[in-house]
DNA sequence: GTATAAATTAATGTATGCGTAAAGCCCCTC
DNA sequence: GAGGGGCTTTACGCATACATTAATTTATAC
């Protein structure tokens, strides 16, 4: 069993981000840092550190004498955070098509559009989110800009729970599996333009997909 | 006198990022918490609050047993913020050509362009480092998504040290003022895709020139 | 009943103290 | 002089205590 981290300070910032983006806080609610320490089994100390840091990423709210609150993430909200992850990730596919896939690469990302399209098969969404989930993690992966790669995995896990929910209210992703195969593609071809205008054009849709149903919900804000 | 932020930790993140961005700590060198805390007359508490962010900034780097330095920027590093820098900016570009610019705006980039020009003209390199900043402020500025605008800023202040430094090894930044200029133009145009386009050829021009003096320069990275 | 002021509660911000364990040092061996 | 084992120092991680002050409640006046 790997126990976790070396200081309590990160666990607590593993345990709480884990529990945030599972959406594991009462959505919009307040819950103070004693609570956390308790919950925890720590002192306020480590804890308080550990929020410091969830709130620098954007992922929950520090309210001075109220507590800690997961932010909510409105419609526009979301418009936001896919304007970011399109640009960042259309750089990254550039990028890889600039210098081209190893092939370790080349399966990776062929396996995942594969399980995709299982899981599309198999109506099974949480197999086909994961699988989507993978293709983008092995994409941001095969850059080479560290800092690249930790910005996009940010506003990613901003967005993890709006996509988690919104996951049974959109219509069956098929259009997806065949952009996917036709960024591949481009990656293959060594195609930087086409490359980043595929996987633009593919989150702009998914963007714009997210924001109807959001609208859809009311803006009760996730 | 604004005497700066209601606590301590407040004071002790900003008066650090100012020393941190105004390169007031010694080049590659380890300060202990406490000898930040005797600095700013505080416990060491606030102040590793303040670290915690700072260092969740890319700003420093927290080292166990030796204390808090600096990040030290490599021409890599360097390569890597502009490629951030310049797709996010890009994108603020074209969002803000698509909604057209305000007439206060409009006046707030042609003065900062007028106020390089007569840096240029007045051989005032700080002036123009600062009238430069200034245009780019006031773009970004124009830019709706919150997100976007203090993700540019984060990746801004990490390269500003260096862009400091370097000021003085370039040439004298002639093309720049037109490339000013021909954005403007195309933000007035409501052409998001030649503003884009602009912003993307000038940032990565400003990456390839500072990427050369970097080399240049060794690389005992800054 | 509503509004204002006073009193109370309680969550935070910060200082402090201490145990832990890493880093450095000393001394010894080869 | 290089290597290594044990000792010392000390910076940090964390728990704890407490003053501060915002939030809330109660009291009081109208």
């Amino acid at each position: 069993m790997s126990e976790g981290a070396g200081t309590r300070a990160e666990t607590a910032y593993g345990e709480l981000k884990r529990r945030v983006l599972n959406n594991a806080f009462p959505a919009g609610a307040y819950v103070l840092e004693q609570e956390l320490a308790d919950l925890l089994q720590m002192s306020r100390t480590p804890i308080r550190e550990a929020l410091v840091r969830l709130s620098n990423e954007g992922l929950v709210e520090i309210r001075p004498r109220h507590g800690m609150r997961v932010i909510p993430i409105s419609a526009a909200d979301m418009a936001e955070i896919y304007t970011i992850l399109t640009a960042l990730e259309a750089e990254v596919a550039a990028e890889v098509a600039r210098r081209g896939l190893t092939p370790a690469e080349r399966a990776a990302l062929r396996g995942a559009v594969a399980a995709m399209d299982a899981a599309l098969e198999a109506e099974d969404l949480d197999a086909w989110a994961a699988a989507d989930a993978d293709f983008h993690a092995h994409l941001v992966a095969a850059s080479a800009n560290r800092r690249l790669r930790s910005a996009i995995l940010q506003y990613w896990e901003q967005a993890h729970r709006v996509r988690m929910v919104t996951l049974r209210l959109r219509p069956k992703p098929v259009q997806s599996t065949q952009e996917h195969h036709a960024l591949v593609d481009a990656l293959e071809a060594n195609d930087p333009a086409q490359a980043a205008k595929l996987h633009r054009a593919h989150r702009e849709r998914a963007a714009t997909l997210l924001a109807e149903i959001l609208k859809t919900l009311g803006s009760p804000a996730l």
